[in-house]
RNA sequence: GCCGUGGUGGUGGAAUAGGUAGACACGAAGGACUUAAAAUCCUUUGACCUAAACAGUCGUGCGGGUUCAAGUCCCGCCCACGGUACCA
C-alpha cells in the first residue's frame, strides 16, 4: 500500500470543506478556547516556508484542544493596508486594492494546501469597509474620551465638559473654537503640533517603532524631525496600566522585558531651580523644572543643561549670548536624527544665565545641548558630572568642575555611574548608602517643597496620521480649522477610488485627489469637493490611519465578524473573552503588541470588552532564515567563465583564491549536491557550464556517456536572510508537491524548538518523509485483538509524551517520539486496530491528512479531527524490572536489575546483598546509601 | 553601554524535578539486493588508548565553587544572536 500523499491530502481537504468540520459556533456547551496567529501582510512574493512555522504550531495546538473537547476559535485574516501595495501602485499604476486582493487569494490558496483548521467564514481583511468601520468607530470613541487620572480610566469627554462648566467660570466665556482647543488637550485621540518622524522619501510620518537608528524600518530611508499638525493616540496615559498588566499575563520574560524597557518607567523627582536675576524680571520669577532619578547627587550639581527645543532657552538667554545660542539652535534643527546619533561629539553652548543651587546657593551655569532630549522628563537636567557619563563628557569639554559624591570613587578618568557606595561631600546625606540617600532626599524635597516625587515614562503617544492613500480614512471633517466627527451612523466612511497615489500638486496627501471628499452636515453625506461653497459643507481629513490601526482589535472581530451593529457583540465577547494562545514573531514587541494592549484597555474602559488584557499566553516563534547555496566559478588563468569547482576542492592550491562564489538557486540543490542538468537550464549564462566534481573528475571523464553518474558537485552554503536576491527562498508549495503537506508540517516542527531562529535546511526532510511512509505501511491490514503488554507500553508512553509536548509547545520532541513508537511497534509486528487508531488520533494535530486516512483504514467513517484525545494509564508504563545503575561515589560500576515493586529500603537491601556490591566494597562499610526511586543507587564509601 | 536569549559529536538537535549525556534524524563508512541506478534493509559512527575485544581515561564555550552525583544550581569570564539607546 503506497503512501500517495497527493491523493490523500486532496481527498481529505475536500471532505473537510464539504462537511464544514472547521466551522465554529458562538453557541456551544463546550468550553471556549481561542488560538490566534498574528495575521500576515499579504506581500506580492507569497508565502515562504518561514511563514507556516507559527501557523503549524498554532494549528497543532488548536487541533489538540479540539480533540480534548474544547470549542476552538482558530481564525485567519489579512493585515491588508500597508505601504508596499501603495508603492507598487505608484510604480505600476495598479490599484492597491486589486494587487492586495490578488495577493490575498494567493495566500489563501497556499494556506489551504497546508491543511490548517481555520474557520474561513470568519476571515477578516483590514481593508474591507465592514472591518474598518470598526477601526473608524474606535477612533471616534477615542476622540470622544479623555483619560481620567483619578479613576485611571477613559471617560466620555462630556464628563470633562460638565466639570469645566461647573468648576471653571472662564469656560463659558470661551468661543467654541477655544473650547475645542482646550478639549483637544485631553482627548485620547487628539490633534496637535508634534515633533514627528518625517520620512521625505516615503512622503509620510512614521511612529517611533517604525523608525530604527534614524532610518525607516520599511525601505531604510532617512527620517528627519519635523513639527507637523498630526493625530496622536494618548498611549502614554496608559503607560502605568500597560506596565502593570504584564505581571498578569503569560508571556516570555524576554518579551515582557522588551515591553518594560519600551515603556521605560523611572521613579525620580522633579525639582525647581531658581534663575539668578533673570533679565527684565525680579528674582525668583523664573524656575527651571528638572527631572532626575538621582536626587541624592544634588550636591554634585555643577551646571545645568536645557534641550535645544526647551521653552526655557528663550526665557533666560542673555543678550550677550543670544547670537551664539541661536546659531547653535539653528544647527541642531538642521541635524537629522541619524546625524545626531552618529556624531556623539560633545556640543553645546552657554546661555549666560545662572541658576541658584537650592541647598548650597551656589551659582551654577545653564547650558544648552542636544544630548538633553526635549521629549523626556522636562527637557532640562541638573548635571552631575561625577556620576553621569554624559554630564562627565560635557564637563570635561567645557572645563566645568566635577565633585565626587561617593567614597572611593575615582572620577579622574571617567564618571562613576553605579548606584552603590557611601555618600561624601553631601551635607546631611554624608555616610548614607546611595539607596538610603535617594529615599531620604525624596522625602526631604517633598517636605520642603523644593520639588516632588515623580514617575516618568519613556513611552510616547502614538502618532496616528499617515499622508498616504492605502489606509483607513479618518471619520473627521474640519470646521473653523477644528476637527469634528462624522456621526457613527454614517460609518463606514469609505476610501474613495483613486488612480493617482502621490501627493497633490499643492502638497496635500493623496486623498486630496478625490472628487467625492467633503462632508455635508445638512444631509449627512460625503459630497463632491467642487460643491464647497455652501456653508454647511466642510472638508474632510485627508490623512489616513497607520498600519497598526487595523491590527489593534482584529482579534475581537473574529469573535463576531458578521456583526453589523457592533465590533463584537457582548454575548460573543463574554463567551470567547480573550485570546488564550497567541503565536507570532518578536518583531511586534514594541509595535502591535503595545498598541493592541492599549486599544483593548481603552475598549475595556468603555465596557465593550470584558478582559483588560487581550492575549493571555504569547508564544514567539523564531525566524526561519535562509540557507543559501553557492557554486564556485573558476576565474584563474585561462578561465572561460564556464567552469565550476566543487566546494571541497576550492582550497586546493590550484584553485585557491581563483574562484568566485555565486549564489545558486537552492531549489536545484539537494543535500548540498547540485543538480547539474537543472543548473544548465537555470539561465543562458550557465548553458555550457562544465564542472570539476567532488572526486576531481570532469564531465569528459564520464565513462557512461550521457548516462547518470555518481559524480557529485558539492555546493558551499551560508545562513542568510531568506530573500529573492539570495536565491534561497523556498516556497511551501514546492515542498508540498515533493513531500506532501503532512511532511512539511512535521518537518517544520522537527527543525528545532519553536522559539529559536534557525535556517531552513532540507537535510533531514527525507527522514520525516520516510517515517510517514513506514507508519502508513503498518495500516495496511489492521487486525482485531487485544494488544500485548509491550504494545500497550509503547502506546501509552507515546500518549503521555505527545500530550506533554503539545501542552508545553515542545513540538519538536514529539516527532522523535512518534518515530520511536513506530519502530517499537513494527518490531513487535503490531497491527492491532485499537493501537493504530489511537496513534491516528495522536498524529492528527501534526499530520491531519494522513491521520484521517489511517482512521479510515481502521474502519471509521467519521473524522479523526472529531475524535477524543486518549489518556494514558501509568500502569502500562511500569516495567517489571528496573535497571538500577549502581554507583560508588557517583561513578557507575555496574547495573542491577530489580523488580519494580521494591520500595527504597528493599532496593537498598537487595543491592547490599548482591555479590558484585560485596566485591566492590571489599570489606569496607558504606557511609551512606542513596536510592533515587526507580532510577539509581549510589553508595558513598 | 544596557536588557534578553543561547553556546552539547561532522550537522540539526534530545536530556520535561541535580541522578546512565549525545535520544531521534541527517550525513558518513561498510554490507545485502541489483547489469547499473533509485528505493529498501542491516551494521558501525563523541574523542583518546588498542591490531581487535575487554577495560580504562577524557568529554556539554572557558575558569572556579556547592554536591555522593552538575549540560542542569552558584560565582567570575569569553563568544554568538536578538532588542534597545545620549531617557537624566
Amino acid at each position: 500500500m503506497e503512501y500517495n500523499f497527493k491523493q490523500i491530502e486532496q481527498y481529505w481537504q475536500q471532505r473537510w470543506a464539504e462537511a464544514g468540520v472547521y466551522k465554529v459556533s458562538n453557541k456551544s456547551e463546550k468550553k471556549p478556547f481561542y488560538v490566534l496567529d498574528m495575521f500576515p501582510y499579504p506581500s506580492g512574493a507569497g508565502l515562504h516556508v518561514g511563514h507556516p512555522l507559527g501557523y503549524v504550531a498554532s494549528d497543532i495546538y488548536s487541533r489538540y484542544k479540539r480533540l480534548c473537547g474544547y470549542n476552538v476559535l482558530h481564525p485567519m485574516g489579512f493585515d491588508a493596508y500597508g505601504l508596499p501595495a501603495e508603492q507598487y501602485a505608484i510604480k505600476t499604476g495598479q490599484h492597491p486594492e486589486k494587487t492586495t486582493n490578488e495577493n490575498i487569494a494567493r495566500y489563501i490558496s497556499q494556506l489551504k494546501k497546508i491543511g490548517f483548521s481555520y474557520d474561513w467564514d470568519r476571515e477578516v481583511r483590514t481593508c474591507d469597509p465592514d472591518f474598518y468601520h470598526w477601526t473608524q468607530w474606535a477612533f471616534a470613541q477615542m476622540f470622544n474620551s479623555y483619560y481620567d487620572t483619578v479613576q485611571q480610566k477613559a471617560r466620555p469627554i462630556s464628563e470633562l465638559v460638565a466639570r469645566f462648566e461647573q468648576t471653571d467660570p472662564t469656560w463659558a466665556t470661551l468661543t467654541e473654537k477655544e473650547q475645542q482647543e482646550r478639549l483637544m488637550q485631553y482627548r485620547i485621540a487628539y490633534l496637535s503640533d508634534t515633533k514627528v518622524n518625517w520620512c521625505p522619501k516615503l512622503g509620510t510620518v512614521l511612529a517611533n517603532d517604525e523608525v530604527s537608528e534614524g532610518l525607516s524600518v520599511r525601505g531604510g530611508y532617512p527620517v528627519e524631525q519635523r513639527v507637523m499638525r498630526q493625530w496622536s493616540l494618548r498611549v502614554s496615559a496608559y503607560a502605568g496600566r500597560l506596565l502593570e498588566g504584564l505581571d498578569r499575563i503569560d508571556w516570555t520574560d524576554s518579551l515582557k522585558e522588551t515591553q518594560r524597557n519600551w515603556i521605560g518607567k523611572s521613579e525620580g523627582a522633579e525639582m525647581n531651580f531658581t534663575i539668578k536675576n533673570p533679565k527684565g524680571k525680579t528674582e525668583n520669577e523664573v524656575n527651571i523644572k528638572i527631572f532626575t532619578t538621582r536626587a541624592d547627587t544634588i550636591f554634585g550639581v555643577t551646571f545645568m543643561v536645557l534641550a535645544p527645543e526647551s521653552e526655557y532657552v528663550s526665557m533666560l538667554v542673555t543678550d550677550e549670548h543670544r547670537e551664539e545660542v541661536e546659531a547653535y539652535l539653528d544647527r541642531c534643527k538642521h541635524r537629522t536624527e541619524r546625524e545626531r546619533i552618529a556624531d556623539r561629539h560633545v556640543t553645546g553652548v552657554f546661555t549666560g544665565a545662572y541658576a541658584i543651587h537650592p541647598f548650597t546657593h551656589a551659582e551654577i551655569p545653564v547650558y544648552v545641548s542636544d544630548y538633553v532630549l526635549s521629549g523626556y522628563g522636562t527637557g532640562a537636567i541638573m548635571a552631575v558630572p561625577a556620576h553621569d557619563s554624559r554630564d562627565y563628557a560635557f564637563a570635561r569639554h567645557f572645563n566645568l568642575p566635577i565633585i565626587p559624591l561617593i567614597e572611593g570613587a575615582d572620577v579622574s578618568e571617567q564618571s562613576f555611574d553605579a548606584k552603590e557606595g557611601r555618600m561624601i561631600n553631601s551635607d546631611f546625606l554624608n555616610g548614607l548608602e546611595v539607596k538610603e540617600a535617594i529615599a531620604k532626599m525624596k522625602e526631604y524635597i517633598t517636605n520642603t517643597g523644593i520639588g516632588r516625587v515623580k514617575v516618568n515614562y519613556r513611552l510616547r503617544d502614538a502618532i496616528f496620521s499617515r499622508q498616504r492613500y492605502w489606509g483607513e480614512p479618518f471619520p473627521v471633517y474640519y470646521k473653523d480649522n477644528m476637527p469634528y466627527l462624522i456621526p457613527d451612523s454614517c460609518l463606514p466612511l469609505c476610501l474613495p477610488e483613486l488612480d493617482k497615489f502621490l501627493p497633490t500638486e499643492t502638497g496635500e496627501p493623496p486623498l486630496g485627489h478625490a472628487d467625492m471628499w467633503a462632508w455635508n452636515t445638512a444631509n449627512n453625506k460625503v459630497v463632491s469637493k467642487q460643491l464647497i461653497d455652501n456653508k454647511t459643507i466642510f472638508p474632510l481629513e485627508l490623512c489616513t490611519m497607520p498600519g497598526f490601526a487595523g491590527s489593534s482589535a482584529y482579534y475581537l472581530r473574529y469573535m463576531d465578524n458578521q456583526n453589523k451593529e457592533a465590533l463584537v457583540s457582548r454575548e460573543a465577547n463574554d463567551y470567547w473573552r480573550k485570546v488564550n494562545v497567541y503565536i507570532g514573531g518578536t518583531e511586534h514587541a514594541t509595535g502591535h503588541l503595545i498598541y493592541s494592549r492599549f486599544w483593548n484597555k481603552f475598549l475595556f474602559d468603555l465596557g465593550v470588552v470584558c478582559e483588560d488584557e487581550p492575549f493571555q499566553k504569547l508564544i514567539n516563534q523564531g525566524m526561519i532564515q535562509g540557507r543559501s547555496n553557492f557554486v564556485y566559478r573558476y576565474i584563474g588563468e585561462g578561465a572561460t567563465g564556464n567552469l565550476y569547482i566543487s566546494y571541497n576542492l576550492i582550497d586546493n592550491p590550484e584553485y585557491k583564491d581563483k574562484v568566485q562564489p555565486i549564489h545558486v538557486n537552492v531549489n536545484i540543490v539537494h543535500n548540498d549536491i547540485l543538480d547539474v542538468d537543472a543548473f544548465r537550464l537555470e539561465s543562458p549564462e550557465y548553458k555550457n557550464a562544465t564542472f570539476i566534481y567532488a572526486d576531481g573528475s570532469t564531465d569528459e571523464d564520464n565513462p557512461y556517456m550521457g548516462q547518470a553518474t555518481n559524480k557529485q558537485y558539492i555546493c558551499g552554503w551560508a545562513v542568510e536572510k531568506m530573500s529573492k536576491s539570495m536565491y534561497n527562498v523556498v516556497n511551501p508549495d514546492d515542498v508540498i508537491a515533493a513531500y506532501g503537506a503532512d511532511t512539511l508540517r512535521m518537518y517544520e516542527m522537527f527543525l528545532g524548538p519553536l522559539e529559536m531562529s534557525k535556517p531552513w535546511d532540507t537535510k533531514g526532510i527525507d527522514g520525516v518523509s520516510r517515517f510517514l511512509k513506514k507508519l502508513w505501511n503498518m495500516y495496511a491490514e489492521p487486525a482485531d485483538g487485544e494488544p500485548t503488554r509491550e504494545e500497550l507500553r509503547s502506546l501509552h508512553k507515546l500518549i503521555k509524551k505527545i500530550t506533554w509536548d503539545i501542552e508545553n509547545f515542545s513540538f519538536n520532541t514529539s516527532i522523535p517520539a512518534f518515530m520511536i513508537a513506530q519502530t517499537e511497534l513494527s518490531t513487535l509486528g503490531c497491527n492491532k486496530r485499537c493501537v493504530l487508531e489511537t496513534i491516528a488520533i495522536l498524529l492528527a494535530p501534526y499530520a491531519p491528512h494522513i491521520a484521517e486516512a489511517m482512521w479510515q483504514q481502521c474502519g471509521h467513517n467519521t473524522f479523526v479531527v472529531d475524535a477524543q484525545w486518549p489518556t494514558w494509564d501509568e500502569k502500562y508504563l511500569e516495567e517489571d524490572n528496573i535497571n538500577y545503575p549502581v554507583q560508588f561515589n557517583g561513578k557507575v560500576r555496574f547495573t542491577l536489575s530489580l523488580p519494580k515493586t521494591m520500595d527504597k529500603t528493599a532496593v537498598e537491601q537487595a543491592v547490599m546483598a548482591s555479590d558484585e556490591t560485596k566485591r566492590q566494597l571489599a570489606g569496607d562499610t558504606p557511609k551512606r546509601i542513596i536510592v533515587v526511586p526507580g532510577r539509581i543507587v549510589n553508595i558513598v564509601v
